[in-house]
DNA sequence: GATGAATGAGCCTTCATTCAT
DNA sequence: AATGAATGAAGGCTCATTCAT
């Protein structure tokens, strides 16, 4: 119904360690229900009864749904976003083809490293997120990405224009999200990882030619 | 009882001109509302009020609110790679740059031709697409740009391997979908245009020096 | 809805032959539907659909769907009634007991005369009749049965008072009915033939005795 | 999910005193509505209404419609069930006739017992249970019947065969059912009771003498 | 006469949310 | 703080019936 709404406050602020256990408990029985159950499953009661709690008490520290997905969302986000960050920290900087390389397999494996289970809760995140209308948790980690590619040195002889970093990173988040999206064989493929990379270093090269 | 044929079977066929018409209207309301109200006031009691007919006369030629979602998905995916198709057969083949260059362009103006509303319809079909696990509307597109670009002979020398295909459609489609999506200023932009182009001759030329 | 309403009128004199068969096509159509699909299925469009006209049509012979059911029942108890007049008429009027296993024969053969779907229609006639709070078709056959019993001779030394007059035939067709509806496998055997003969004579004589 | 029980499975078990005199407001409300509207009326908007609860509270404890009708119709038949074995358990076991005139007292009497309202809503509790295609509630109580009846001695020299059973059972049954059904006045005539009577007599008599 | 498109009251059901205990 | 019974707007859908063509 509302399909826009900015983060909503915790209803109290869980200042006690049981009550940050309990918004936890409630998270998580989220996750799981997106997971195992899909959207439709995610309901309100349901949460509470998975959580273990009343939907009283789910309503004590939730202000209404929304706020349950938005802080799901925004947890998703953060933690995507620290492991890409502290993936590509221990990037080596040495040749460029290898180090492109080496940001394309850790892009990949963020990607792919849940389990059947753990994806079904990252696209319906996504999802949901999209269906918010809100950013994408991708387009955030793009900013990442261009942020950390930049400091790596990888775009080397000059900086990439705002046009340039836009296409790069979202021609390859948005080609392992058609993949993860369509479920596609190739994701795990030594042949698709390779492909990627050319794109890269095709236009990393084309563009320093220009 | 049933008579339900492959993708979106109508309850009753409309026989009389009459009858085509309101399904057209059925159609063209769901399409506003999803324009202006986005996915979740997409129910059959609104569809019906904005069509001017009752809930009824809804019921008489779409078995459930999901067929409607089928028809209006099924029309949009027709009427992209129509759109598409015609425009690329159109493509001069001469020296491979420029009609890499027409291409992008082709593709530019099809995710930009529609105006805002029209936009936030598409997202919502592409999304509904998603949700409902099948084919993304992108994916067809897809399809058929590998087809024609291929008979176009601007991957000259070889055919694209499927991880190629793939990662070529996948990159340059999320690029714009992307673009779309954040309503970025770039999408009109001639930088925007370029860097998609050499993003494409970059991967191509860089496949076939391998 | 409405429970009880006395028999409706055809809203036109079926005076044309044409008309005639109109409404038989309809009842026709009706009770195949009762048949083979039960009572939840008999809907006005269906009916009208199997039988081959449009839903206006048939509201220009039935002035609404409850008339239609009022003559279907109506039918079918002049059906039953006369079947088993014209087989009580050739009862052969000789020993008590023959004449008596005689009519049991004929009162179990009417009841079991049908086919499995045909079985099915009956059923659903019956439940429809009780629903409109009406007599049974029952009720209507007891009278016929006691008028012809009696013209018979069966009950010879003295008439049957009303309780008893009641009591009999009500036993009599209940056990039938009981067996029908819970489609017994006893209903077509030689036994139970033979306890329902049983019934009666026992009845007879304990009442003459008396 | 669904955690479905044999044959009533309530969706919530009642916890506290309050949510149990709830579920008996719905059905005492159900049951209501049948012996007064009858089972056209018997919506779930209608029940809802009429206990006094909103809608939702109704689905709290019944997953459907039917679960209602199916508890409505199990109570019912072990009410009955129940009245008539107590009954029977106290007949004093002296000479036969006066027993059966005991029994078929008691008989009588269980199907009388009940105002006129009340015999409507057993009316459509009986056809309810027929048309979902189960057991009659008689069929239940002629079981109890036969097991006491045997217990008692009446059949004394030999047990019934199954048909005689049944065509006993139903026999006297569907008699009163049918007296009741009329609304005949014959009901609590004592030459009713008496005809009874002679009939079980007579067809024991019969049977013990072949 | 016949047709069938259109109607709309009303059914069953869900689920986010509140509040007395 | 926690509980869970209660709420009720709203959604999807059916089907008897009407009426313009």
């Amino acid at each position: 119904m509302a399909e826009h709404q900015s983060p909503v406050p915790l209803r109290k602020k869980p200042s006690q360690a049981r009550a940050r256990r309990t918004v936890d408990f409630i998270l998580e029985a989220a996750t799981q229900i997106l997971a195992s159950h899909g959207e439709a499953a995610l309901t309100t009661n349901h949460i509470a009864e998975r959580a273990g709690f009343s939907i009283g008490t789910l309503y004590q520290y939730f202000p209404n749904r929304d706020a349950i997905l938005d802080t799901l969302i925004e947890r998703e986000r953060e933690s995507s976003e620290k492991h890409i960050r502290d993936a590509l920290a221990q990037v080596s900087r040495g040749e460029v083809a290898g180090t492109v390389r080496e940001i394309v397999r850790i892009l990949v494996n963020s990607f792919t490293r849940h389990g059947r289970m753990r994806n079904r809760f990252a696209l319906s995140i996504t999802r949901l997120s999209a269906a918010r209308g809100g950013q994408t948790r991708l387009d955030h980690v793009a900013g990442s990405i261009v942020e950390v590619w930049c400091s790596t040195g990888v775009g080397t002889s000059r900086d990439l224009s705002d046009s340039e970093a836009f296409v790069l990173t979202r021609a390859v988040l948005g080609t392992l999200r058609a993949a993860v999206l369509e479920d596609s064989r190739l994701l795990k493929t030594k042949a698709f990882e390779e492909a990627i990379v050319r794109l890269i270093l095709g236009f990393l090269r084309s563009s320093t030619a220009v």
